[in-house]
DNA sequence: CGCATCTCAGGAATACTGAGATCA
DNA sequence: CTGATCTCAGTAGTCCTGAGATGC
């Protein structure tokens, strides 16, 4: 995994820029990033975050088309392409034609997938909680409401 | 500018990963993404946020190398380098050898530089309050003060 | 020697666009 | 015909690695 550049004494550390939310919200991204990175390269054997998503989207929401699935986890339709068949490949899904509308795949999670899927949740709880850590346990549904309504605004 | 993809009714949403702090920061970086690209795109004239993060370094904390302003601002060192091309090219810094150090190029910013860094500050600042106008104004230096705490974590 | 700096070439992962084939 | 779906090819942005040349 890849450790950010952190800042050291005698460095540049421009406040100007250090208390905008734009700045503040791309160096959380970037901790995100490499918590979820080490957390699947150690954990995930092979599979990522995009993988993640759209398990978990298919065991919560039942067998979907692609193009539901991707407008419902943030994944382009171009890369829900890729990520099934990787985790058609893995065993974790099928894709089955619709027999009501032909130009849709119904993609279905399976046993091994949704069995792969608990133990995914686990090392995500993990990254969950080391990404919160520094927070307050009573601040961390602040942190998470406000950051819903960031999104939605 | 990208307008990203907007679920609709339909459309998988699974709580399961829409209450997780990974992704909501992605989402969040995104948002502040758009907002950046749109911003820059209308009143930038050619310039992105990593000019204006060396510019406004430059402008606070004076004269520096190109390592430093790198750490500073957490641009990589190769990008620096690309970065102060063009803004060199454009005369809003200059490059000089440092007499005490002659691996290191000492970067200032020009008067032209600090005139339209003037500019894109306010380009800035307007891209801020979008992305925090749907926060009620009680809760904006709480989230950014819970962004911080989630950084240095 | 080790280490830092600037520079360049290029890789990796994310996010997206455009277009073709198919079909409602 | 319009528009949705799946697929593929390719682009753009960001972020990072490796290595060479130079100098501390």
């Amino acid at each position: 995994m890849r450790e950010p550049a952190r800042p050291h004494a005698g460095d540049i550390a421009p406040a100007r820029i250090a208390d905008q939310p734009t700045w503040l919200i791309s160096r959380a991204y970037a901790r995100s990033n490499a918590l979820l990175s080490a957390g699947f390269e150690q954990h995930g054997d092979g599979l990522r975050n995009y993988h993640y998503r759209l398990l978990a989207a298919l065991q919560e929401s039942g067998p979907a088309s692609q193009a539901d699935l991707g407008r419902g986890t943030s994944v382009d339709r171009s890369d829900v392409v890729a990520v099934l068949d990787e985790l058609e490949r893995r065993g974790l899904v099928k894709r089955a034609a619709d027999p009501n509308d032909r130009r849709r795949n119904i993609v279905s999670i399976t046993r091994a997938g949704s069995k792969r899927l608990d133990a995914l949740d686990d090392v995500i709880a993990d990254i969950q909680a080391q990404l919160l850590a520094p927070l307050l346990p009573a601040d961390r549904q602040q942190f998470t409401k406000l950051l819903r309504q960031v999104i939605n605004g």
